[in-house]
DNA sequence: TACTTTCTTTAGAATCATTATAAACTATAA
DNA sequence: TTATAGTTTATAATGATTCTAAAGAAAGTA
């Protein structure tokens, strides 16, 4: 498994040994075409029910906050019982459809240069995030 | 008290009966110069210890969340173990203080329109909200 | 390779915010 | 005054997340 391979350097590179269950998940998360967004829920249920493996939901959520300290995962910033990650950490927004409970990605360039006429003294902008609700028509 | 006139009327326009205890919690919520932020639990410690009085913590949830529906309050979209409403209902944006955990107004014009340019099929925008992470400089 | 240290994983307990329950209470209308 | 529908309450239940402490695995050193 070549794949592998990358994982394995990234991790090292990032501090972090390459166990297999953070394999196992890299593979999960990063080894798709398409970025997505879950909860810690998902993607123990993804690993549990897809894949037939067993990992712990301690580990899970170990890792899922270690891979989102190096900058490999997003938070997503919306009021939810549960946390949604992303794993497209490019600039974006979100939109959320309160119909299904689903968020989708708005790209930067999907919206009009934001400027915040505001500055507060001693405080500097580390992001600014859009979400969008939506609902059905 | 003339004050608990006009929220006696306001509960029941809305359908609510004005009982005492959500009276207490107009008083506190809405009987200010300034609008705020708050959690459940900050709530529940302003009528416990500063006012020094007893109502039970499902009674302020329920309130909370009737008050919400109908309008008087709105619940901020942020990623937190808490919720946070604002007794501020016009439409505004937030700054989130990192450094400080705090949540600060950002008025509409203070903002440069935002233009989404991206339609949902059989969806319609229902909000658009935009926090601002800040941190010390 | 053997040993040591440090990092990880794990199951289960603990925590904390929030919601559900069901009985007692209260506002309101007839 | 009485009936009814809405409210409050203490407490239990739920569910997401974090903590704990012991067992296991990776990395460093000789």
């Amino acid at each position: 498994m070549n794949i592998n391979i990358d994982f394995v350097n990234k991790l090292r590179i990032s501090g972090l040994r390459p166990t297999k269950q953070r394999l196992k998940i890299c593979e999960v998360l990063f080894n798709t075409e398409k970025t997505f967004h879950f909860t810690v829920n998902d993607l123990s249920k993804i690993i549990s029910e897809k894949l037939n493996q067993k990992i712990s939901l301690a580990t899970i959520y170990n890792t899922v906050h270690a891979f989102k300290k190096k900058g490999y995962l997003k938070e997503i910033s919306m009021n939810s019982d549960k946390t949604y990650f992303d794993t497209n950490t490019t600039h974006h927004h979100h939109f959320f459809d309160s119909s299904t409970m689903k968020l989708i990605d708005l790209s930067d360039d999907q919206v009009e240069k934001i400027k915040i006429n505001k500055a507060l003294p001693g405080k500097k902008i580390s992001s600014v995030e859009i979400l969008v609700k939506i609902e059905n028509e």
